[in-house]
Parts: C-alpha cells; structure tokens; sequence
DNA sequence: GGCAAACTTGCACACTGGGCATGTATCGTA
DNA sequence: TACGATACATGCCCAGTGTGCAAGTTTGCC
C-alpha cells in the first residue's frame, strides 16, 4: 500500500507510535491522570522537547490511533463508487473497514473505556468526532450534489457518527459480548428510521 | 421562582457570574489564547486562587452560560407532562424554551463562535452535550419505560442534540437571518424522517 | 455578641507548552 | 562517496496553570 519511503519517514512514524503506546500502557497502568509526560517520555525514550514535537498533550499521544481510524473512515468514504449516495457510502465505508481490519481490537475498547472515565479524553475525542463530521458532510454533499453548508448533508454526516459511537458504547458495556459490527447494523438502521 | 437565598448564595451566584462575563468580554476581544486567568481575575476583582474555587479553567468560565442553558433544558424535559412519549417532551421542552426566553441573546451567538474557532472550547462544549445526552437518555428511558441502557434512548438524545447543535450552527452562519426557533424545527423535522 | 461554617486569599510547588539555540542524523546531488 | 542543505532531537528557559495547605475574613445562626 505504501510506496517505499525514506528512513526519516519510518522512524518518525515509530517514534509516533512507540510514544502513542506508551501512553496507553501508562494510562492503562494508572490512570491518565497520574501519568505525567515525563513518565511518558521516560518510557519511549525521547526528550520531553521532543515529546511536544509530536503531540502536543498527552490527550492527543494516547488518541493517536482514534485519529487513525478516522482518517482511514473518511478515505473508505471518498473510495468508494461515485455512483453510491452519500448514505450508502457511508455504510459501505464502515462495513468495507470492519471486514478488512476484522473485529477491532482490544486496544480499541481499552482507549474508549479510558475516554468514558475521564472527562479531558472524552473532550479531545469529540473534538476529533467534529472535525470528521465535517469532512464527512462535505464528501457526502458533493456526492448527492447539494450545498455543503445545507443541513441535510450535515444531518446524514452526525446522525451516522452518532450511530457509531452509541453501537461502541454499548458494545463496551456489553462486555465486548457480541460482535461490533452486529450493534452498528442496528444503530445505523435505527437511526434511519423515522421516529417520533 | 427561587425562593429568598441567603447573603452568601447570592454573592457567589454574583461572583461567578463576573467571572463568566470577564472571561467572555476578555476572550471576544483578543481571543481566548491571548487572555491569561491572571487577565481574568483582574477584572473581576478576584484572587487567582478564587478563581480556581469557582472554575477548573478558562474555558469552563466562558461556557458557564451554556451549561446553565444545559441544565434548563434537561430541566424542561423532566417537567413535561408524563402521557408524552420520550421524543414529543424533547420537543415540547425545547419549544416551551424558545419560547420563555424568546430568540436567544446575541451573546450565545458569540460564545458559539468563540467555539468554532478555538478547538479546546470545542471540546468541551461538545463533553458537556455528551453529559446531557447521557441525562435526556434517562430521562427518555423512564418515560418510555425502556432501559436506559438500551440504545433506543440514546439514540433518540443523540439525534436530538445533533439536530439543535447543527441548527444553531446554521443559524450562525446565516448571520442570525432566520429565528433559530424556525430553523431548529427543520432540522429536528429532518431527523426524524427516514433517510438513506 | 460570639462561635462555627463557609469562603477568600497568598504562598508554594509540580507540571505544562512552546520559543530559541545547538548538535546530529538523513537526504539529494554532484 | 563526499558534502551542503534540511529536517529533526535535545537542552535550556520561562510564562502560565492547577491545586494542597494554612492562614485571614465574611456570613449564618443561636
């Protein structure tokens, strides 16, 4: 998938990583709020300038990999066949995600079971939910050729993450008891359903 | 409304109401970064330690009104009339308070286009409707006689919410042209209609 | 008036984010 | 392969922040 890339390249991108999992670990360990970003930088090895040259908190090095999946999302969306709607695009995106990545990890459960229990990770992680709202508005209005300042595209765009993020929280309260992609079929068709 | 309070609940209701107008003046006029909370103290003639009796952060200050529109709502929505559905108190709750307060001030107009602009205000407005949502669900939850840990309810809060939080969003880019009121109805209208 | 509880304030301290200067690894090119 | 340009890591520094603690001060209540 990726074209050969420089050294530079692949040693930020591990560094990036390697601080990201550090994170995790730590947090996992004991609590985000009780890890400082020299616990962090003491792990991954790096200077905690150098920590701040990736991340600028350590909200975002532990959401890293959130960020991640949103970025790949929003280019399955814009992948997909331009003669789909914008709806469709968007299940098609998310079904075509979870068949490739498979059932998602537990690192995933873990970050979103983090989230619930601390308010600034929750914060961070819906700032990141709007800046993917938004991108997911504008492909869609292009899709259905519409404005994408309208509310219908804009309406389609949330209603969408909103079905995914209660399907996560529910499959976390479940206990990870039955298959991710199973609760998302029924948010999302909820969801599109009229009620009142 | 409020029976007679005492002395020292009305200072402290004062108090932080100068703080939250300081912190909103400051921030309109040289954006929020450019506002320190020694900025803020000074002007509302207040320690900086005080300052920490009252609000976590700066942010926090500047979104006091909002949280208080926040509990209004949820408020409003416990107080309907127990034979309506979940969806028709949201409804009723979010029309009785357009229509108590008439079109909102301009200074809500401002707050939220501080948020736009500054991702940490962002992020935590957006954890605070993640609170409500989590209390609109209850209270939707009770009176359709449902768990509240279902995710019918939540879905109903979620889209709920998204439909104001993207009407007001509307609102505001069409420079207040159009009463929200009427622009709210369309997108709460919108979701509630089956799309795909 | 006087005591207790609530609140404000100043101080101290650990933590954070970021500008700047300097050293070091990588890259592109001759 | 050598070398200049560039990107990156690091250390130093400093303003700003959040919070526990120990006073002082105001308010509530008998």
């Amino acid at each position: 998938m990726e074209t050969t890339v420089g050294l530079r390249e692949r040693k930020k991108a591990e560094t990036r990583e390697a601080v990201h999992q550090a994170t995790i670990r730590l947090a996992v360990e004991r609590g985000l709020d009780h890890v400082t970003v020299d616990d962090i930088v003491a792990a991954a090895n790096i200077s905690r300038r150098t920590f701040s040259n990736y991340f600028a908190n350590k909200e975002d090095a532990l959401l890293y990999g959130e960020e991640q999946r949103i970025r790949s999302l929003l280019r399955g969306v814009r992948g997909r066949p331009l003669d789909e709607s914008g709806w469709q695009a968007l299940l098609g995106a998310v079904r075509e995600m979870l068949a490739d990545t498979g059932e998602p990890d537990r690192e995933w459960a873990v970050r979103t079971s983090l989230c619930k229990r601390h308010p600034s990770l929750l914060a961070r992680q819906l700032a990141n939910h709007a800046g993917l709202e938004r991108e997911l508005a504008q492909a869609i209005a292009e899709r259905d050729g519409e404005d994408a300042r309208g509310m219908r595209p804009r309406l389609l765009a949330a209603a969408f993450l909103v079905a995914l993020r209660i399907a996560t929280n529910v499959w976390i309260e479940e206990q990870e008891a039955r298959p991710l992609s199973q609760i998302i079929e029924e948010t999302l068709a909820q969801i599109a359903r009229p009620f009142g």
